[in-house]
DNA sequence: CGTGTAAGGAATTCTGACACG
DNA sequence: CGTGTAAGGAATTCTGACACG
């Protein structure tokens, strides 16, 4: 389900030194902030690091939450925060949706 | 104008090993269809080739004309001729446009 | 905590050339 | 013509560690 064609932004094909040309972070800022688990490049086979788009995007949040004095892992839970409210909202949806199925079919 | 944010498709990040894995051509082959202007990656300061998804589209074509037989100049007279192709069809536009507006003020 | 840096090795990329056909 | 390959050098990336604070 999750496999196959992923459109352009998802898909992990930049090199670490090109995301730290793009990005202006230091390749030590952005190898760090995966050991922070805020990133998770993917790996060649032989080990090197694979960014998306998206990473990059990701990586310029970063470092402007770093520049305001959040810490990492503030910035972590603040990720899993959002993950998680993108979930239930989706998961309100369903709930609504129930509630409304159980109204109109309350005299099926 | 052709300046500043170009979307994902085209932006030139991708490393001509990642480039290989993914189209499942050779470097040498890449390398040769740049000589043949075919594509033309850009350069990173110290002269690594960068690609973009678009150009990885177009080695997939170009490989399968490869395949039917067709020769690197042939190939690049196809591909002269459809942007020429696009080129006319945008001015038809424009001279299509210009008769309308000439016949609507023909009596203003 | 976040980041710089020197260290040593392994993997990548580059160019020009010879080979086959 | 299109592509493989060996060659030598230069640039890239990786990890673990010490440093500062």
């Amino acid at each position: 389900m999750s496999d196959g064609k992923l459109s352009y932004k998802e898909k992990k094909v930049i090199t670490i030194g090109i995301v730290s040309e793009i990005t202006g972070l230091s390749q030590r800022q952005i190898r760090y902030y995966e050991e922070r688990n805020l990133i998770f490049p993917e790996r060649t086979e032989r080990g090197t690091r694979k960014y998306s788009f998206s990473d990059i995007e990701i990586l310029g949040d970063i470092a402007d939450k770093i520049e305001e004095g959040v810490q990492t892992f503030e910035i972590r839970k603040d990720m899993i925060k959002k993950a998680k409210g993108k979930q239930t909202r989706e998961d309100v949806n369903k709930m609504i949706r129930g509630q409304l199925n159980a109204h109109f079919n309350i005299r099926k």
